[in-house]
DNA sequence: GGAATTGTCTGACTATAGTCAGATGAAATA
DNA sequence: TATTTCATCTGACTATAGTCAGACAATTCC
């Protein structure tokens, strides 16, 4: 290749340099500096804690208070000291703020349209590369989360495993899966769970737990978003499953996958599960079993 | 999907902007303010005219003069008028100014090594996604412009081609290729032609032209980076290559092509080529003809 | 209960980026 | 040749971001 991979990346970073300046520039137009709207951006309706503000712009407090002080003056937002902690301050988007904020949303969803649609054909394959790049780059702040099995963000996840299992599995077909989950109160708590990890705002992996009988519980719906794979996140969820199993009390963990899915295969044999007798029906073909 | 295309753009966008500014602010470690680096990063050891520099950074011409007189001070750069024009500056790297850029070539270096390495087994994908959005947003920026055949960029592309042909055409192997190329002398003026496409710095685009006799030419190497496909540049490429043609005295043009490059023959029966008698050994199976 | 720590705020300060008007000399144009 | 345009420079100015010390009140730690 002409272009080493880190002169590729330095290209990359330069290409993106220029439109994140670009959007700086735009926030601008609505004549406010960009440190305040970078701190207006980070209200919320239901009241955001100062120190969580300074702490995510990296903020000396003195300029934070200030710029506070100063959204405050324009009616953008109100404060109010925390009741748990009275030290602590409390700030809150006013409805003059909600609509200011909605414009500013709205000058980045422009952008982000125009860009989407300048990719045209290819738009599908540039947001998952941007996907892949997001999640690498946010890699260090991935948050494992326990999620209620019927929210969004789980049927998100859920569909996205069906979707592969379909795709990968011969035997996997859609009449098999309906989305929400018939059986996901087995998935709440007390006897079950269910996480989800997120990088950011996108939820990359999920893993369930279900109970069979008193001290055998069972693993399902491990999946991990295409961005997030080759980074061991399988492994932190099934670990993860397995502490709360044993927490919970059981002493034996089961599992049923398909042979087709030799990574995951792979991996729960790496983590001491083995082979055991069939328990289920299609499309299952492989089971596992692990002892706490 | 849980996050429409726009919102996954968002997240994107943020996860860069947190990297862009940590790149900036590592800059910063070298004791000199950003704008000043910028200057610095522009000036090159063989002279760079002050208008580029503002140009490029979209300075105040103010500004520029004292960041370049901050710079002289410091003794990393030199200045003398154009004597071509002697309104106009010149600003020159001293040994000092070069060594300068160096600790910050470093800098930048070490960054995107770290980021490399962080993708551990994706690397090659994670590049290969970079590519594909600075593409996107170099997409206004990109260049055609003449190359000789034997330079490395010409190789690059060349290399890139001939690994295409080898993994999509059955019958081509390896050893239908070499470079540099045997007949290099054909594709340079004034009888032929080469073509690169610069998306920044990276060749994401070539195309050919040699002699076939006094009025006929034939179209060679026309080749599109992954990163730049699917935004009209092969039509851009062959259209700019029927020009030359036409310019240069041809009437007719020939090319030799695979059935199994649907893309390539799409577009050359949608811009007027037509299907000709056989005139060239496999790989090819395919022959077309444009009257110019 | 007293000392140390924490979270926020204010005022005074500096650094950096950027703007604007005008001066100067050189080149282009009529 | 006279006028206009151009590239650069300097000085005076403003805007924004950021730093630092200290005050104050609430909380935590011993």
């Amino acid at each position: 290749m002409y272009l080493d991979p880190i002169s590729r990346l330095r290209r990359f970073n330069r290409a993106v340099t220029r439109e994140v300046g670009a959007l700086d520039t735009s926030f601008l137009g609505r004549g406010r500096p960009l440190g305040m709207a970078r701190v207006l951006q980070l209200v919320r309706p239901e009241g955001t804690d100062v120190a969580v503000i300074r702490d995510r712009l990296a903020l000396d407090s003195g300029l934070t208070s200030r710029f506070l002080r100063s959204l405050e003056r324009e009616g953008l937002i109100e404060t109010e000291t925390d009741l748990a902690d009275r030290r602590r301050r409390i700030a809150r988007l006013t409805a003059k703020g909600q609509a200011e904020m909605a414009a500013y949303e709205a000058i980045g969803y422009d952008r982000a349209a125009r860009l989407i649609a300048k990719a045209g054909t290819r738009a599908d394959e540039v947001v998952a590369a941007m996907d892949l790049i997001a999640t690498l780059l946010n890699r260090d702040h991935l948050e494992i989360r326990p999620a209620d099995p019927d929210a969004p963000e789980a049927l998100a996840c859920l569909q996205a495993y069906f979707d592969e299992l379909i795709d990968r599995v011969p035997a996997a077909t859609p009449q098999m899966f309906s989305l929400p989950d018939p059986g996901a109160d087995r998935y709440r708590p007390p006897h079950g769970r269910f996480f989800i990890a997120w990088s950011d705002d996108l939820p990359v992996g999920c893993v369930s737990l279900r109970p069979l009988d008193a001290t055998t519980a069972e693993v399902k719906r491990l999946w991990v978003h295409a961005s997030a794979r080759g980074q061991g996140l399988a492994r932190r969820l099934m670990s993860l499953i397995e502490d709360e199993a044993r927490a919970m009390g059981h002493r034996y963990l089961k599992l049923d996958t398909n042979s087709v899915l030799t990574e995951a295969i792979t991996l729960y044999r790496n983590s001491g599960w083995v082979d055991i007798e069939p328990y289920t029906d299609p499309p299952g073909d492989t089971w596992m079993g692990k002892a706490l």
